[in-house]
RNA sequence: GGGUUGGUAGCUCAAUGGUAGAGCAGUGCCCUUUUAAGGCAUUGGUUGAGGGUUCGAGUCCCUCCCAACCCA
């Protein structure tokens, strides 16, 4: 049980259910016919049409015998205007008791205040569920982060801004699909339980299946299954859901996170990033903020300016880092550690050149690529499961987008040679034999046609498109750490039962 | 993991170590086209949790919890 003092509030509003069931008005209601959503309404009716209407009464403005109520869905808000002589018996009871939270449905007619507002003028009003809690201030919406976070609910309610970026990112991942589905490829659902978490350098959550008395991982990448359904004879797949890894929280990462990733057979890195440019470029005209991406601090002013116009900026990831740090690849090893110390990058934890240089291209370059890049030729080092390049081996067949200084995107000419990939993964695995996914690599050894394959980290291009500065504006229910008073005991529980088991 | 900032009424925020306040919400009254409606009156507090210093702690000290930002 909840062990805060019940409020004042609280006791008030449960008043006033008992009141309502007094007067024999059912508080949580019946389903309800309406004419469409508020935004539907809004769109397709004129003045004089008869309305039916539900949603949450967001304010109230009380004239004594008019009444002024605001109704609310996600989508919009409109205005219903009740005149208590205009109500039948059960109405006028009925609104006497409403308040800000509840969910209502009202009957009227559509027309225009003489403040020029398009409203519904009520001629019945019913209960479909009494709120008995009180919602957050109708101006300040919920400021406390820790709130919007965990009682996201209340953010929608409350926070116009939120509301915006999360209708956004559903059409984004809407339009995505529809993108894709347009240009030929089918969307698969691929295991997100799997024996041995592949496709991915990461940390996988453990998980227990009873029955087959067995351990499982949560996937940390859908990639060597997509890469089955290549050898299967899909020439074009793509999946777009959650992905786990078992690491660190921050404003830029969530232990579940949303990727797409798509592989066309007998395409490359170099034709798959002209659609990852043209998909992201149609994204941003379809949710409305064009070629010009605007991101603002909390006082409202312009931080940064992203510029989505095409054609993308391409540049080989030998030629940034030299531009950063000019004759870098001159150097021999003792010579690029001085010119860290110099630049003050802290390269302690770099055991080989190559992460050296990757530290560098991370600080130096990646950091500062604000307009959308395609970083081709990467290492080899750095990418162990795509194609070498046929101009320069020391280098990868592969793209990295970076925007707004974050990687948004990779994309591969996809590794097909079952034997290199076995190679590649061995070295991966470091040894340890039960990490190799025997039956991928089975599966490429039927022939897996050469193929481009890309990822699109849906949380972070979310981020880019709508100006979120933290991952946990654009996901709905981020991972934050328990808090006691809003676990129920029984549910606290059962976590200690699993840890111990 | 380290550093910084914060946690006060349902929400948004005040409060030199000296009686915890305001706006909104709520409650009561007035008002038949208001829209952050208005007017008058009024209720509401375990100051994140626990210790300590002090005549006296929201404020100072210690431990812990949670969050935000920066760093790793």
């Amino acid at each position: 049980m909840d062990n805060t003092p019940i409020s004042e509030l609280i006791t008030i509003r449960r008043q006033k259910l008992k009141a309502l069931r007094d007067h024999g008005i059912d508080p949580f209601g019946q389903a309800f016919q309406t004419s469409g959503s508020i935004t539907q309404i809004r769109a397709a009716f004129q003045d004089g049409s008869p309305i039916s209407i539900a949603g949450r009464v967001t304010a109230y403005r009380d004239m004594g015998k008019s009444r002024f109520l605001d109704l609310s869905d996600i989508g919009g808000r409109i205005q219903i205007y009740l005149n208590i002589k205009e109500l039948d018996e059960k109405g006028a009871q009925a609104l006497a008791l409403v308040d800000i939270g509840d969910f209502i449905g009202v009957e009227g007619i559509y027309f225009t205040t003489k403040s020029g507002e398009n409203s519904i003028r009520a001629s019945h009003l019913v209960f479909l569920s009494k709120g008995l809690r009180p919602l957050p201030d109708k101006w300040h919406g919920v400021q406390d982060a820790e709130i919007c976070y965990r009682q996201r609910y209340l953010d929608l309610i409350a926070n116009d801004a939120s509301r915006t970026i999360f209708q956004q990112r559903i059409e984004i991942v809407r339009e995505i699909r529809r993108f894709l589905e347009a240009r030929g490829f089918s969307e698969v659902e691929t295991p997100m339980m799997q024996a041995i978490p592949g496709g991915a350098a990461a940390e996988p959550f453990i998980t227990h299946h009873n029955a087959l008395g067995r351990d499982l991982f949560l996937r940390i990448a859908p990639e060597l299954y997509l890469k089955r359904l290549l050898v299967a004879g899909f020439p074009k797949v793509f999946e777009l859901n959650r992905n786990f890894r078992n690491e660190g929280i921050s404003r830029r990462h969530n232990p579940e996170f949303t990727m797409l990733e798509a592989y066309s057979a007998f395409a490359n890195c170099e034709q798959m990033s002209h659609l990852v440019e043209e998909m992201i470029c149609a994204l941003a005209q379809h949710i409305g903020v064009g070629s010009l991406i605007e991101h603002r601090n909390k006082d409202g002013e312009v931080s940064r300016t992203i510029n989505l116009a095409r054609p993308w900026r391409r540049a080989s990831y030998q030629e940034l880092v030299e531009a950063a740090a000019p004759g870098w690849f001159s150097l021999d090893l003792a010579g690029k550690r001085e010119r860290c110390a110099a630049l003050r990058l802290d390269i302690s934890h770099c055991q080989v050149e190559f992460e050296i240089t990757q530290h560098v291209f991370e600080k130096l370059v990646e950091e500062k690529l604000i307009d959308p890049c395609f970083v081709l030729h990467v290492p080899k080092e750095l990418v162990p499961l795509a194609k070498l390049s046929d101009q320069d081996p020391s280098t990868v067949d592969v793209y990295e987008l970076i925007i707004n200084g974050q990687e948004i995107s990779p994309g591969y000419s996809e590794l097909n040679d079952p034997d290199l990939q076995r190679q590649r993964l061995e070295d991966q695995a470091g040894g340890e034999q039960q990490c190799l996914d025997e039956d991928f690599l089975e599966a490429l050894e039927y022939g897996m046609p050469p193929a481009g394959g890309i990822g699109i980290g849906i949380d972070r291009l979310v981020m880019m498109l709508t100006g979120a500065s933290s991952i946990r504006d654009v996901i709905l229910f981020p991972q934050l750490k328990s808090k006691g008073s809003l676990e129920s005991p029984h549910r606290v529980g059962k976590e200690d039962m699993y840890q111990e088991g």
